[in-house]
DNA sequence: TTGACGCGTAGGGAATCTCCTACTTATTTT
DNA sequence: AAAATAAGTAGGAGATTCCCTACGCGTCAA
């Protein structure tokens, strides 16, 4: 493939368990360095800053160096590009739920004769 | 690694361009067959079947069988569970926008001195 | 029934991913 | 200055991804 574009560096980041817990983290908890984050993981710590590469390159997160340290904070800019791409599906699983909704609707009718 | 999770399955479908098209084809298009939608593709056959059950094992799409050909569907069902993962980071990127918008809303204050 | 069609599966190759254990670099502490 | 700390990089093993060609299976047409 010749290039990954901005949406495939996104998606593929996300695409990871250890990824999207280490974006929650961020979210939860608030900046930190590497240290504290990988204290939630059984990983390694360098294999964690490999993920941590991958989540700065689809530009989720940002660092700010303090120190020996490496504050890592979540940038939610690129996910409002994912809410975005999801917009023109809205309908489609909106549409589902209403006729659930219906069907739904009907049984405690049933019930009550 | 001892097994994949849905929500992995639904992020890791959704991590490759060509997949992302094949979805958008089903939602513009309706449901369609295969060869119909391999016209859009330089990729061989056999490889689109393969990114079709990538997407059917993620619940993405689903299929049914009318003589020697297989309808294939939009299920925007696992989508919503993408809107929700992604709610908790609204307010990250709403901030953002917001901060953004204070800017840019001074700038024609200035210009008009 | 023979051949063409629509689609999936098998098997394989190149690239990429995800993890590891060293090791390097930069900074702080003693 | 030496040791300790924080974190990235190098290199490599094993699994997975993404593409291909060849082939098998079921259905429809001649």
């Amino acid at each position: 493939m010749p290039s990954a574009t901005d949406q495939d560096r996104i998606f593929a980041a996300l695409a990871n368990a250890t990824r999207r817990e280490l974006l929650r983290l961020l979210r939860d908890d608030g900046p930190q360095p590497v240290r504290a984050l990988a204290e939630h993981f059984a990983m390694s710590r360098p294999s964690l800053s490999e993920h941590l590469k991958v989540l700065r390159e689809a530009g989720l997160v940002s660092e700010r160096r303090v120190g020996r340290q490496r504050i890592y904070r979540l940038e939610a800019a690129p996910l409002c590009e994912v809410q975005d791409w999801l917009g023109p599906y809205e309908r489609f699983w909106r549409a589902k739920l209403a006729s659930l909704g219906e069907l739904l609707d009907r049984i405690p009718h049933e019930e009550a004769q």
